[in-house]
DNA sequence: GCTCCGGTGTAAATCGCTTGACGGCTCCGG
DNA sequence: CCGGAGCCGTCAAGCGATTTACACCGGAGC
């Protein structure tokens, strides 16, 4: 009536405790004939292993640490749902299980972010856009435990690392406006992360280098949730204090939308009186009114390679990791030329 | 260099192994005298216990294992984020993790609902919004496992399950509706869940019972992704056969989205020319142009009422469980009254 | 003086699997 | 005929906890 074990295996093809156990690793020590004798019987006797006890024995749980922000219903957000199919599908082709947890208060302040990696709860940790407050990363910076920045990272921190490339992106969305025509461009910047803030500043450098005046470029706040009502709320102090803008570059594409919002309860239209762009190409982006221009981040593509990376840093190999992943320009209705003056 | 284990804190502080495990599951045998003292050691030492070798031992995993169905980017979409987020906060507060798995066509073949639960990987499995096809569920109806539905159920299988009340969402959008004086109503449902097909009978029904004919409420399907996609076809055809419609009833909000940009698409406005609402109440609901009116499900608390329900069934607290939750009409701008004809 | 007993703590068996050391066997060259 | 090298398996010691049965001890009751 019990699940079989190991030793039920063992007994009912007549071979060791350890055969089995090496015929369940894939051992080349184990012969052909011995190995199919013992797959036959598993599969008869529906033997499935204990992943505890393997776990306990192997010192791996097989279980990637996958750590996101504290946002509110964080799991419901795109940007990060893109990220974590990724893991999860890489994950699963590596026979690893994925965990989520949630960078609450009470997981920084009890030190949850180390105590997973001692209580041997996971194999690696990912942190998923983290944001300039975590200082507290910096512990992993000569901790023995595998580690990995998901689309973020810290300027004078030794911490691996994997993210798209933010400073393209802002350039692309830079050349994209001013070829439009455009001179005077309102930014929402996400400020709370140190890749938000490299878009921000990359943004007004390439558009400064193609001709704009420093002081066209005035930047607002958009909360630290990256969210709608901040994009609505940051477009209109933008809208309220540089009436004569001509388009809005938001750092993300929910920034973009609840801007388009804040545009259209002003009586105003886009693209025609403001043009919008966003960054990420979340699906919704197709599908706003008008569709949303946007530079496409492979988010899902990244967390792939997230959840590769940290299993070859577990595996010790691969020693460290800095990679940045290419972007691309996705042009739609949003954006156009500036109204004649 | 080593981390503790239990036998370092027992040596430590001169008492049996047992004790400190005794200690660590607050068991009342222990002195508080003796209690404090193991306490501080492992404090001092910082111990922590190994997950892996507490789970075998006491045979529970203190993992849920959620299940989400096979759509794409499933962990995108703010429906299932929301159920997930509700779960995830109710497993920390019982020191529980969450497990995410997809039922993907793998994972039914090789018949991995079971093997979660043999392997003990998961104390109890969570399914949400499993589809009309998934018939493999029955085997859950006499096995040994704790298991729950979470936002569906089966009408012939006696299977665990707790969801908001679909019919009762029928009967608020109708009334709203029908109040609003439509008699001509498009519905794009999604019928690849039994919850689904129930929102559309019972929708159809609550008109009929209020004076509409039933060849006026005319319904396609939206797609099994219940998709912003899904929602623009559906309400291409419902519009191009039945151009007298005065509002669209969608299954969802994503559908409903998807339904207002093809309307907008072919020249007409929300709500003047039809009005449009959809079920969820996704936070997104609050920021289209026109807002959506709308159902609001409560899916957050479900996933709280979900996990705190698998976890009683597991201990056997509770044999089973067949619960609905109420909810609430929201009304916003994407509905109003019927041209004038 | 002896038994019974509640309150504390311990010993030891288990949970199910991994893995490094070791051992028998066959085959080969010298 | 002996020694060494592979090949194929087995032994047995962990991994780090839980849990049941039992032991000790001082005091109450008779």
């Amino acid at each position: 009536m019990k699940r079989p074990t190991i030793c039920d295996v063992a007994r009912e093809c007549g071979v060791s405790l350890s055969t089995v156990s090496l015929v369940l690793n894939n051992n080349p020590r184990i012969s052909e004939a011995t190995r199919a004798r013992v797959l036959e019987a598993m599969d008869r006797m529906g033997y499935l292993p204990n992943v505890q006890a393997r776990a306990l024995a192997s010192r791996s749980s097989r279980t990637l640490s996958v750590v996101v922000p504290h946002l509110n219903h964080v799991f419901a957000d795109v940007y990060f749902g893109e990220i974590v199919s990724g893991i999860y599908d890489r994950c699963l082709e590596h026979h690893y299980r994925m965990m989520l947890d949630i960078a609450n208060p009470r997981f920084v302040r009890q030190r949850e972010y180390v105590n997973i990696m001692r209580s041997r709860r996971a194999d690696c940790m990912l942190f998923i856009a983290s944001s300039v407050n975590d200082e507290y990363l910096r512990e992993f910076e000569d901790s023995p435990f595998p580690f990995l920045l998901v689309n973020h990272y810290f300027p004078n921190m030794n911490l691996n690392y994997i993210m798209v490339d933010y400073r393209q992106s802002a350039r692309l969305a830079a050349e994209h406006l001013i070829g439009l025509g455009h001179r005077k461009i309102g930014i929402i910047a996400g400020t709370n992360t140190y890749t938000g803030r490299d878009y921000r500043d990359a943004f007004i450098s390439a558009c400064c280098v193609r001709g704009c005046r420093r002081e066209d470029l005035p930047w607002v706040d958009g909360g630290k949730d990256w969210s709608q009502e901040g994009g609505f709320r940051a477009a209109r102090i933008l809208l309220g204090e540089h009436p004569d803008l001509t388009a809005i570059m938001a750092g993300n594409d929910r920034l973009a939308i609840g801007a388009m919002r804040c545009v259209h309860e002003r009586g105003l239209h886009v693209p025609q009186d403001v043009s919008i762009m966003g960054v990420d190409d979340i699906p919704q982006a197709a599908y706003t009114t008008p569709a949303l221009t946007t530079i496409r981040h492979p988010l899902y593509e990244l967390g792939r390679r997230a959840a590769e990376t940290a299993i070859l840093l577990f595996r010790e190999e691969l020693q460290s990791c800095n990679e940045v992943l290419p972007v691309q320009l996705v042009v739609r209705e949003s954006t156009g030329t500036p109204p004649a003056r």
